[in-house]
DNA sequence: ATGAAAGCGCTAACAC
DNA sequence: GTGTTAGCGCTTTCAT
């Protein structure tokens, strides 16, 4: 083993070997093109040399780089102190995003490519997107990571993937896939088993006030059920929080809990967080759940499971949608699929668990769920 | 908006923007050093242009990509069959491998780089490691995804950690960063708990025929134990298993349970997946865990507290790995660290459950964890 | 089967 | 402040 100073390139390889670049070039790229006792020679040279090709030059002259990216909002929640570092080394700290990194992540690897990951910290001119959409071949962004108009002109260029957001404007030239979830009819099917088998009559549904096309969608389901099982119920949600956090959420529950009139007999959360803030100030309020009031969420995450009483939610296939993201850009990257945007609509779950009167339903055995 | 056929480069925004293909670097990399009225004429250029700079140009001329790598092994249980692709879409399935992916994209965003992560499936002449090699400032390896030898040649040119594999051989011209936990300690402290605590007697190791220095080290710790204890055991694992998977552990515990003699009192896995199979297996015979047998396994997965019984275990800091591993490759990068490379012993914990006979720990109250 | 030469798109001195 | 000019290390025709 030789070892000087800068790293080895072609030349090094070639000239060691005696033989030209191009030979090089072909051992790695096209091994079956150089004869065997070339090829063996080339190796060797390479081996005691420390040669490993540059990614970068390859991508440079050949136009594409085997990577697919994600860029996904920097949305962990502050983890300084002590304690919070601890819980966040667990499965409860999952992120919706680190299920979605799963998924692709999978299905990048059976497809050979590989995944390159980058979190929103605004930074500089160089926008996180740029950054990453300089070094992959397609990638998929996680809705309201990046404003719209940079992803519309980045994807002339290449494949880009919009995930969890629904298609903004129909009227732009948007070229982008999307995928998007049930959220209209998983809230729908949720409220609805909230009134027929629950007896639910007077329920409360905690939105944002945040733009978020997803929340208003669950809103419109939640209406919908409510309509159609002739409850009544305002054309808003009752209360309207900022973040969508934990904190946000057991204020939600105090101010309900506290309102003049007859209290809600259910508090139908826009997501899990929320409710599971809300759990805990019931508790301290000592409301029982499901006695005296009726909890959900919507997400599915870990903690949902967790928590007493378990909480009932609608799951979101997030590793799925990794999954799927990845499977359009591919199509669009081997050319199988040309053309208009497609969007792809995955199903969710109602998952009735304990904190809507459901049985809580445990693994008996060591089941793997 | 203009859009026509390639993708323009620093050549056409400095055309279109009437300045030269410098000051359009100039604008990206080095805003200030411009003057404003210029920089505006050029990142108008740009925007309609539907400029993004090429990644592969910028690594190959500046010899830095802002990437950070990983590679790990491809060791997904198998998810092939519906029932399980359905527990995928979970917390549940959690791997080692996940957990370090957070840790490492974490530390790596607070450092400013992206995270390339990708999965050892064997392809052909192009290791996975070479490709990830060629596209990072740097990278960290799970233990045994690659020859040590590969890594050997590759850590001569950028910095390299290895994660959860003990140095190979000090005799070697080592180059590597180690980042390790203290599977001996742990392992034996476990141990020392089930012999003192639940007087167990006859313990059965089962533990993995792969060249692993962590299983061995594990075995090692679990035989000082017993030693030191006066339980006699025999010098090697009673039973070796090729992969570590649930399979695996279930088929272990069946020849456990079938062989001739008295059976051993506690199954003492070498990982969770395997003694979660063993879980599996024992109920399907009515055994009883922990009565008619204690069972443990090693790493702290998350699928380790939502078996039942839950499954006492030693937990890995394992997204304190991936940041550690950040913080080692970023020092390296960064010039505040050269020379010999350092190893770094993260501490394991204990976590005490139901299947070695301690009381359940389920939270009560609509707690985080 | 192998070599020669022309880029790929950008950064980094170095001049002006 | 801005322009000129070399490369960075590889792939890729096109010859031979």
């Amino acid at each position: 083993m030789t070892d000087s100073g800068a790293a080895p390139t072609v030349y090094d390889v070639a000239e060691r070997s005696g033989v030209s670049i191009a030979t090089v070039s072909r051992v790695y790229r096209n091994p079956e093109s150089v004869r065997p006792e070339t090829r063996e020679r080339v190796l060797a040279a390479a081996r005691d040399l420390g040669y490993v090709p540059s990614g970068n030059a390859r991508g440079l002259a050949s136009r594409s780089t085997g990577v697919l990216g994600l860029c996904f909002p920097d949305s962990s929640d502050p983890d300084t102190d002590a304690e919070a570092a601890e819980a966040a080394d667990d499965d409860a700290a999952m992120l919706y995003s680190d299920q979605i990194i799963r998924g692709m992540e999978r299905a990048a690897r059976r497809h050979g490519y590989a995944l390159l990951i980058a979190a929103s910290l605004k930074d500089g001119p160089e926008s996180l997107v740029a950054k990453v959409a300089g070094r992959v071949d397609g990638f998929a962004v996680l809705a309201r990571t990046v404003p719209t108009v940079e992803l519309e002109v980045i994807s002339r260029r290449q494949p880009v993937v919009m995930l969890a957001g629904p298609r903004e404007s129909l009227d732009t030239a948007d070229r982008l896939d999307h995928i998007e979830v049930a959220n209209f009819d998983g809230q729908r099917e949720l409220t609805r088993h909230l009134i027929e088998d629950h007896g639910v009559r007077r329920p409360a549904y905690i939105g944002s006030s945040e733009e978020s096309p997803d929340a208003e969608a669950r809103f419109r389901g939640f209406l919908a059920a409510c309509r159609d099982a002739g409850v009544e119920v305002g054309g808003e949600p009752v209360v309207r929080v900022g973040t969508m956090t934990q904190a946000e959420g057991a204020r939600a529950a105090e101010v309900l809990c506290e309102r003049a009139g007859e209290r809600p007999d259910a508090f139908v959360f826009a997501n899990d967080q929320m409710a599971v803030g809300a759990l805990h100030a019931l508790e301290r309020r000592r409301v029982k759940v499901p006695g005296d009031v009726v909890v959900t969420g919507f997400d599915g995450i870990p903690l949902s499971r967790l928590v007493r009483p378990s909480l009932t939610t609608v799951h979101q296939p997030m590793l799925r949608m990794g999954e799927a993201a990845v499977e359009l850009l591919v199509e669009r990257l081997s050319g199988s699929r040309t053309g208009d945007p497609v969007s792809v609509m995955l199903p969710v779950t109602v998952v009735r668990r304990a904190s809507c009167g459901c049985g809580d339903e445990e693994p008996a055995g060591p089941g793997e769920r």
